[in-house]
DNA sequence: CGACGGATTGATCGTGCTCAAATCATGTGG
DNA sequence: CCACATGATTTGAGCACGATCAATCCGTCG
């Protein structure tokens, strides 16, 4: 069921092409506009893999609908995911010529994206375009430097209670949040086993702290409890 | 022995005005020629925070000689360093208001250091500067995307395995590296005890992989053997 | 309804942490 | 120049947290 990203990106495919209008409060829409680039939509299977490590960096994109990681895999496998993309969320953008992880759709998604070298070109002479790529960056480094933080000095519980509430965060409507993504994935965003993540949510049921409605539909019943064991 | 930040900008400081010529090959220099701007050097102690996390960002430093640690803090003082600047090396480039990390000198550290607003006005109309700014963040995001992986996935030998290839490419000299950092910093760095540390370097010591002379002064005498350790 | 992948729960294990003591290096003052 | 003080590093013993291995349980989709 993997499509390829070579695949992906061929004339055949279900593709759309939308002029971006300045209804997009979001920042890549703002950059998109000044650019007067157009972008293209595509959808990706559950699994299927947007682009690899290593691969040249054509394009840069941004999720319209559904969810992407973003991961690195050491030789026997290990995997760090080191960001989940939701709606909205750019991802993709290099400096350098390749991709630096390997981005995945983790349900059916949607993304929009623009060739790399329209924003280049744009860039070149745009102060304005560039400097939204700038702040782009920096909100990656920021989230970076925050999990570096969570992966080197955090406990099991600690980890989940903030994984938690940045989904919360990024993705709850209406008090509740549909996680994307399976106990696995959010082990290898957290640098756990899948059984502790289950196990430490299950004690966090226990204390009243969450409620499920299906192991993926969680709804926080005390936001206050969970950012103090956040640490 | 601590110079606090605030002293440290103070006027009755010892400082050196130097204005960066083109002979500064590196992308800082770059950058700051292109900006017409005049870097201020200053001397830290030993241990002296050059600047505090949520402090407002009002410079941008370079390495000139010795060491730096940029870390952050839990509530309970567990430390997670982010990187060593060494000389040559960028760091406190922010892109919002305050600075996300802690900066301290590990030894006696001598920094150029320009106004940030300068940077910003310069960056304002200068798509170089602006480009140079996003290379020098994106570089960061690829060093803190690689750490990402070693914290949460690599084991204590292949962290420290890491660690010592990464020293050895930033600063050895003649097949020697000094070490300007302890072992509690290189724990912190790589989310690990001092003592953890402590072990893996005489096991490595035990199988000849590495000399010692002194705690701190390492000759790597089997590259090749580290770089399968690390994964 | 049945099958399959995902999640939970249990039992045991092991890596790295904690606590503790000894040793080493460094620099200081007599 | 040496003795000592001090902090850094090493080494040891025991423990704990999270990993591993394994067996259900559950929910979802054909």
């Amino acid at each position: 069921m993997i499509t390829s990203a070579t695949a992906a990106h061929s004339t055949a495919a279900p593709v759309t092409n939308v002029v971006l209008g300045p209804d997009t409060g979001d920042q890549f829409g703002a950059v998109m506009v000044q650019a007067g680039l157009v972008a293209t939509e595509f959808s990706y299977k559950k699994d299927a893999e947007i682009y690899g490590e290593e691969e040249p960096a054509e394009y840069v994109y941004q999720v319209v609908r559904g969810a992407v990681r973003s991961y690195k895999l050491l030789s026997d496998g290990r995997r760090q995911i080191g960001a989940f993309h939701l709606p909205g969320d750019v991802f993709g953008l290099e400096s350098g010529p390749v991709h630096r992880l390997t981005a995945e759709a983790i349900i059916d998604t949607t993304v929009r994206l623009v060739k790399r070298r329209a924003l280049e070109q744009a860039a070149a002479t745009d102060v304005h375009i560039v400097r939204g790529l700038l702040n782009m960056t920096t909100g990656s480094l920021k989230h970076a430097e925050d999990h570096m933080l969570l992966l080197g000095r955090k406990t099991a519980m600690e980890r989940v209670a903030t994984f938690l509430l940045e989904m919360d965060r990024r993705l709850a409507v209406a008090g509740m949040m549909a996680l994307p993504m399976c106990r696995r994935d959010i082990g290898d965003y957290l640098g756990l086993t899948l059984e502790t993540v289950s196990r430490a949510l299950s004690q966090l049921h226990e204390q009243e702290v969450l409620g499920f409605s299906g192991a993926r539909q969680i709804v926080l019943r005390n936001r206050q409890r969970l950012r103090n064991m956040d640490a």
